[in-house]
DNA sequence: CTAAGATATGAAGGATCCTTCAGTTTTGGA
DNA sequence: TCCAAAACTGAAGGATCCTTCATATCTTAG
């Protein structure tokens, strides 16, 4: 909806000494900080740089601009997310309908629960400028996994596997998110992963055709 | 996450002519028109009154400032959805496990898909300023209506309603939310409002103690 | 040790943007 | 018809904020 995300994105320049990287890192985690302490509005070049214990031009050697830097962090944040989850879909190739479901939803839960902060920071950001693409590419990944891991489940067949992947994708990033950007007690964050599962299976025995296994 | 909502973020004042409702109105809706060309970062209070047709000061003459207007936009659309499903819960107290599913599923979307437009705007204001509050407050009073809803569901019981009712909540909310906020192509929307019903019959079933009805 | 390249600094230019208010126009009742 | 209240106008003050660049400091190969 936003603008369009410009194609000079990239970082500035790679760094070549360590302690550029370090630098680079300090911006990142102070970049998340401020996000969360004072909400995107508030998120200013200047404030990034005296949390990360930087001057803003060293800010400007790495990333061109602003958003190029906002960019790089759910960038960072949703690799991790689909790493892990494409790690799980191969651990549970072949297994049943509920140990795969139980395996989707646990290894959801625990990619964004373990960095909670970040993962919530970065919800954040996603209205600020246009991240459909980066989240589209994100979701295609994952649907495309999750669909062939539907259909080698052995006790379940599914009429369309694509859709039903598709909305489990939408269902465990939906829910997931909508808890997590709310008050999120820790104990809402425990509820939802007591049902999060639940419903993942529910979903998944519904989709199937002819579940042999009640 | 973001600055504490303001204690005064209501209206300035409240039109005693006509022709200041209309104003109003415009305004209203030049927001959402401006929030959905250009996104929230580049929402303007001179964007705004332009888009209205109206001059920059009375716009000031009715909300404080610009959180109060993004706010009071939020909340308008949040009612909307909040009557639409206790309007839906009322008619069907009592009714079958099958029917109430279905019912506050396809409840659910109508009130998202009636303003379409409008809800997808409103999905960007949430991270630029807090409306955890307002957001929550919702929750709750849906929660709270779902729960005994569930509880009168004459073909099932359920050893937490309210645990069930929170994450049936979340379940909507966030699988259409992130439909609507991704690309969203007509496609999708059609997958999800063909799914939706079944994730949520699915996710009753599984958290029903004894489905006396298969 | 030294020079060249890499990295860091931060004041200041330029661009918005929010908000105000003194003054104008419109409305509706007397 | 007339006027007091309501509504509207929009230029300009004041406050940020993003970004640049001339200069300074650090690192490492040779």
């Amino acid at each position: 909806m936003n603008r369009p995300a410009p194609d000079l994105l990239k970082p500035r320049k790679t760094p070549q000494q360590s302690r550029s990287a370090a630098t680079i890192e300090a911006i990142h985690t102070a970049t998340i900080q401020v996000l969360l302490a004072d909400g995107v509005g508030r998120l200013t070049t200047t404030r990034v740089a005296e949390r990360a214990g930087v001057s803003v031009g060293t800010m400007y050697q790495y990333y061109p601009h602003k958003q190029a830097l906002l960019f790089a962090i759910v960038e960072r944040q949703l690799d991790l997310i689909v790493t892990a989850m494409l790690g799980a879909v191969e651990r549970l190739e072949g297994h049943d309908l509920q140990t795969v479901s139980d395996g989707l939803a646990t290894a959801w839960l625990d990619a964004k629960m373990a960095d909670l902060v970040s993962s919530r920071a970065i919800y954040g950001i996603a209205a600020e400028f246009d991240l459909a693409e980066l989240m589209s590419r994100a979701k295609n990944l994952m649907v495309e996994a999750i669909s062939p891991l539907l259909r080698a489940v052995p006790d379940a067949r599914f009429a369309d596997p694509d859709l039903t992947a598709f909305m489990l994708a939408a269902l465990l990033g939906g829910t997931v998110r909508v808890v997590m950007e709310a008050g999120s007690s820790e104990d809402d964050l425990e509820r939802l992963r007591q049902e999060l599962p639940r419903a993942c299976l529910g979903y998944l025995k519904m989709a199937a055709l002819q579940p042999t296994s009640l």
